[in-house]
RNA sequence: GGCCCGUUCGUCUAUCGGCUAGGACGCCAGGUUUUCAUCCUGGUAAGAGGGGUUCGAUUCCCCUACGGGCUACCA
């Protein structure tokens, strides 16, 4: 059985690179049938932000994309908080150890800090392994009978994991393949750190093993440590689970990952839903895209369908979802393609449903009847993108104009205007049938040697605005004759 | 700087040595709509460069260029 998870680490609000990522692996799952689990890496208790976890649960379940395992559920693999599983990661660094694959080093940050800073000096990197970790203050070095002290009085150390010197590591990746890496170049990289709490390599590989996750289908900024983890998987015995490196999502230009800064200058956010912390975010959601469109959106960065359409929903990209079609370069960001999706998956949206959301974006939305707003968004659904857009698309049909386009008004012949109008009042006052008011008003015109057109730009103008929107008889018929007559008025107010 | 990964239309991608390089978004044009949009039809546009290997390379190998990632007692 397959088990795979995502492993965000509560840090802030979760973008949608993350999102993606718990996509396939939630995908990957789901198509076998398999176990989906969120497990939360909140190892360093400095970086956290309070109501991270919380937001990406929330984030996920709008998606979707609900775990089957993860913080609060019950099971045996819990719990699913790292910072909950110290016992596990104790126990497994002292074997780690004892077998000579790791080793307590009692070197403080500054004077870390600065051999880092001579090693620059000379123009060469630092690196903590087999060419200097004797010369360095640690077990190795030490003799026994002095880390056995340092360790009783309780000094400050970490444990480091050695290394091996010319070992070449062989891994292997479901998207990029085999590789080698020399293990000469490996760092001897802290297992754990000096307040006891594991790093996220070990936490991973140790909470990997004993959830029994099969697969890890992860971010392409793991991959250079991938050889590291190899090694630990090793080292402990254990088998691995296979891996996958997932491409990043990169800003529109290419230029790095997606940021939120180039959110902020595209004007689009970064984030599946709103983030209420310190620096309140907008999320895709408040920028009225449907979750069904974000994820068919995601799935299709670096992944496409075999044959067939690409707009599919969450199920229908289950079915058809294979990870062995992930790409390994990574996709920039495309607003517009996203909103051409949201477009496909808003028309499959019941107009009930779309009610709710656009109520909850738009404060005068708020002010409207929903049964009305409702029949009003059937009518004008297809010429939406997103949610929000809804409300310019539907806003006439409840409220006059405030004012009208400038262009709109110079297309729109004087000549004639203000008998139009008087005709459009006196046909609103002398009949019940709003239905009719269109055709006999090409009647009148056609009469009075008015042509159609003027007719319909016209009487677009007076009720809409401007010379857009959704058939004229329509919008007539939905707002009534009362409502005409008024707008009629107001025109004749302003522009007669 | 070092290490790792990547490079097909502007963008997302297909092609698993035989290509007139396919699809989607965008863009452009036409049609539908006496508006605008939707929708339909058509069009535009690509294999980073240089070496190999091969009868034949977008596809395999190498180099260069470019881009990205990593390089913390962060994840």
């Amino acid at each position: 059985m397959r088990r795979v998870r995502f492993a965000p680490s509560p840090t802030g609000p979760l973008h949608i690179g993350g999102v993606r990522t718990a996509l396939f692996n939630y995908l990957f799952a789901k198509k076998v049938g398999g176990t989906f689990i969120l497990r939360v890496e909140d190892t360093d208790k400095k970086r956290e932000v309070s109501g991270s976890e919380q937001y990406i649960i929330d984030a996920l379940n709008w998606c979707g994309i609900i775990p089957d395992e993860g913080p609060g559920t019950k099971s045996s693999f819990g719990p699913y908080r790292q910072s909950e599983r110290n016992h596990f990661y104790d126990k497994e660094i002292k074997k780690l150890v004892t077998s000579g694959h790791a080793y307590y080093a009692f070197d403080s940050e500054e004077e870390l800090a600065s051999c880092r800073k001579e090693c620059e000096k000379r123009g060469e990197t630092f690196i903590y392994n087999y060419s200097n970790r004797l010369s360095l203050k640690n077990s190795l070095s030490l003799s026994e009978e002095e880390v056995g002290k340092l360790l009783e009085k309780g000094e400050r150390h970490v444990v480091r994991f050695l290394s091996p010197k010319n070992k070449t590591v062989k891994t292997s990746d479901m998207i990029r393949g085999e590789s080698t890496i020399d293990s000469s170049l490996l760092d001897d990289k802290i297992l754990m750190k000096a307040d006891g709490t594991p790093t996220y390599h070990f936490a991973n590989v140790v909470d990997d093993h004993s959830m029994k996750i099969t697969h890890v289908i992860r971010g392409e900024e793991w991959l250079p440590s991938l050889a590291l983890h190899f090694l630990l998987y090793e080292a402990f015995g254990w088998d691995k689970p296979s891996f996958a490196h997932l491409p990043l999502i990169l800003n529109p230009n290419g230029k790095g990952k997606l940021s939120k800064r180039s959110g902020k200058q595209g004007g689009y956010p970064v984030f599946p839903i709103k983030w209420v912390g310190e620096a309140e975010q907008d999320g895709f959601r408040d920028y009225g895209v449907l979750p069904g469109g974000l994820v068919n959106y995601l799935a299709t960065l670096g992944w496409s369908p075999d044959e067939g359409s690409e707009v599919l929903s969450l199920t229908e990209l289950i079915e058809v979802f294979q990870l062995d079609n992930v790409v390994s370069a990574g996709a920039n960001f495309d607003l517009e393609k996203l909103k051409w999706f949201n477009h496909k998956h808003l028309q499959k949206t019941k107009n009930d449903h779309l009610v709710e959301e656009l109520q909850r974006l738009n404060v005068s939305a708020r002010k409207t009847n929903k049964a009305r707003l409702a029949e009003a968004i059937g009518l004008v659904k297809e010429r939406a993108n997103t949610v929000s857009e809804l409300w310019s698309l539907v806003k006439y049909l409840f409220f006059k104009p405030k004012d009208y386009d400038e262009k709109s008004l110079k297309k729109i012949k004087k000549d004639g205007l203000d008998k139009i109008c008087s005709e459009i009042i006196s046909f609103c006052r002398n009949t019940k049938n709003p239905n009719k008011l269109i055709e006999n008003l090409k009647l009148w015109g056609g009469k009075n040697g008015i042509g159609a057109g003027q007719i319909m730009m016209t009487t677009r103008t007076i009720l809409v605005g401007g010379l857009s929107g959704i058939d004229l008889q329509k919008i007539v018929s939905f707002i009534g004759l009362d409502s005409v007559c008024r707008r009629a008025e107001f025109f004749t107010e302003k522009h007669i």
